[in-house]
DNA sequence: CGCATAATTGACGGTTTTCAAGCACTGTGG
DNA sequence: CCACAGTGCTTGAAAACCGTCAATTATGCG
């Protein structure tokens, strides 16, 4: 009851039931744990204000936690849930750059940025822990710990997006949506959720603005990875039948 | 002498005189230079070791400063000349993930990390300054200050890729080519260097696998461009015309 | 001067986009 | 509880775009 699993849902749709459910990340699984026990210590230990750390804040789906131009208060971690970022450039569409789902970040490359670079959007009805890095003491030990923690994950950011970038721009159709539908799995892996039956709970324009494909190539790639025997598709939900065969297409 | 330009030399190609101008960035117009002040000014007051800052460090064409999975120890800013850099994924063939000209910073986002995640060419005879990061002190004043702008450049990092992302991913040949022309215009011209008057020092393979277009596709669109009037193009040797009409074209 | 590498140009084929239509699901209101 | 509208998803057909292959020309380096 604690921590309902989209697994132990009876295996017909239940909208309602899914809807609500909240699989809420543990802490441990978290990113945001190194900086949350930095500050845990900070707290006992020195000044930190308090309301620095705001726990569990539920947001709807739909809503924003922050949008492109905002000026830059918090960092956020996806604590049930998921979330998706777009941009917009002068005028041009709204283009996804990409999703976030329990345990990760949101916000972290608006560090020491006047304003946020894009807008956090609700997938579902989710709920995020908070840091506000505008009460931070100014300086200090806890400071500078928390520094590197932060540029650690920034680190990582820029080396994902390499990636991201060199998988994009050279794989095909069926390269991009495998590898999209791995990445998925491993993430939710990682925070310990189900990564072989899952919800997308994002549109398939989304995952086409994502992936540079148009909404009717993920559908087309999605059935026929499902008719191929890779993955059983209903609707939204996922269930990830042959990892080997995704892992040879991602390849090429 | 001291600060040649690309335009002050003869119209005609002159290859080994391009080949052998020095271009150097001015530090104030380098993207070390906040960082190089706090250390000049730690220097002074209280004790950052020799060794920590190396100037004008010179390097050969087609020499590396770093390979991928080398552990990780020096930032470096590109002072003159240009570079190139690379990643290569369990055997796939090996992609450019980017370019630097002077003034800019290579190998930001190992900060922390344990080995840098690219490999780092250089373009043609450069030379650069180098911060041995494993050599500054522990902790103090000078490393928050320190801290604090690397988080801001690996956001804006973190930034420019997901615009990166987002234009290669959704634009046509045309628009990737007139949009990287633009980009390289600005940063030279930002860096107090002429942005009109060019030399691509990257051969068309590599802005092809940068902007995920056969090397025969770069090819075309350039030659498209000249003969649209947009630009004027000999050789690697590029003149701007015509910004609003590239303008557009990225747009779309 | 000659070879190796890089750049250009042409023709062709495959993949993806676009346009268009029909279908399924969701949520609303009667 | 059902009908309906709206949205998102699926599927089809045609065209555009880009990658591949191949041949030619240019450039750089020894």
């Amino acid at each position: 009851m604690d921590k309902p699993r989209f697994s132990t849902h009876h295996s017909q749709c239940e909208p309602q039931a899914i809807r609500d459910a909240l699989v809420e990340v543990d802490c441990e699984d978290c990113g945001l744990d190194p900086i949350c026990m930095v500050l845990d210590y900070a707290e006992e230990a020195s000044g930190v204000p308090e309301g620095v750390l705001v726990r569990r804040h539920p947001v709807e789906r739909g809503e924003t936690i922050f949008r492109q131009e905002d000026p830059f208060h918090s960092i956020f971690a996806v604590k049930s849930g998921s979330f998706k970022t777009s941009v917009e450039y002068a005028g041009r569409s709204r283009q996804i750059i990409g999703f976030q789902f329990p345990g990760e970040l949101i916000g972290v490359e608006a560090m020491s940025q006047k304003t946020y670079p894009c807008t956090a959007r609700a997938l579902e009805r989710s709920s995020v822990c908070q840091l506000r890095i505008d009460r931070l003491p100014e300086s200090g030990r806890p400071l500078e710990t928390l520094q590197a923690s932060i540029i650690q994950l920034l680190g990582r950011e820029v080396t994902f997006s390499h990636q991201l970038v060199s998988s994009l721009v050279h794989q095909s159709a069926e390269q991009r949506i495998s590898g999209f539908l791995l990445s998925l799995s491993s993430r939710l892996t990682r925070r310990g959720m189900p990564g072989t039956e899952f919800i997308l709970t994002m549109s398939r324009t989304d995952i086409g603005s994502y992936l540079g494909l148009a909404s009717e190539t993920v559908s087309r790639v999605l059935t026929r990875l499902g008719r191929s025997g890779a993955i059983r598709l209903r609707r939204k939900r996922i269930l990830i039948l042959d990892r080997n065969t995704l892992e040879q297409l991602t390849a090429g």
